[in-house]
DNA sequence: GCCAACGTTGGC
DNA sequence: GCCAACGTTGGC
């Protein structure tokens, strides 16, 4: 069964366009156990709502899809980088990244204050004040949001 | 840029 | 294991 889910980026930092012009992507930079843990159980082909968070507005806008399963995120092992976590070794690292690759921009850009207003999605934690980055989308609410985004 | 909500760290 | 302090996320 294909899984489902949403995971936010910063426009500014790698927005929808960026992805659409690399095609495929490592999502690196993941430091939230939670969100790891769900991209660990990601399979190939999963599908992805791409929502832009940190935006004017922030929302929903494009879809892409799990092109390679998780795999340690090398950024972590960088001490150069922003992501480095010096507790992780190769042996036993700490933090896992997916490739994602892109599929299309949503012919309709739904911003979270539309997301909001849609009943189906009350449960999400998209728009209950969690910041989970990485989130697991049910089969309704995927309808609901795959609709109203024209995708 | 502000700041509320939330997650993580670390002293005890 | 508690919880205060701190850091980050993300809407506004």
């Amino acid at each position: 069964m294909t899984g489902r889910w949403l995971m936010k980026s910063e426009p500014d930092v790698f927005g929808i366009d960026d992805l659409a012009r690399v095609k495929v992507e490592g999502w690196n930079g993941v430091r939230n156990y939670q969100a790891r843990n769900f991209m660990k159980t990601m399979k190939t082909g999963d599908e992805i709502l791409f929502y832009h968070s940190n935006a004017e507005p922030p929302g929903v806008a494009g879809l892409a899809r799990v092109a390679k399963t998780a795999y340690p995120d090398p950024t972590q092992f960088d001490r150069k980088s922003d992501y480095f976590e010096p507790r992780a070794t190769t042996a036993d690292p700490v933090w896992y990244q997916v490739d994602v690759r892109f599929v299309r921009k949503a012919p309709r850009f739904v911003p979270l204050d539309e997301l909001r207003g849609m009943p189906e999605l009350a449960a999400m934690p998209l728009v209950n004040k969690s910041r989970l980055s990485v989130q697991p989308v049910t089969d309704a609410q995927w309808a609901a949001i795959v609709k109203a985004a024209g995708l």
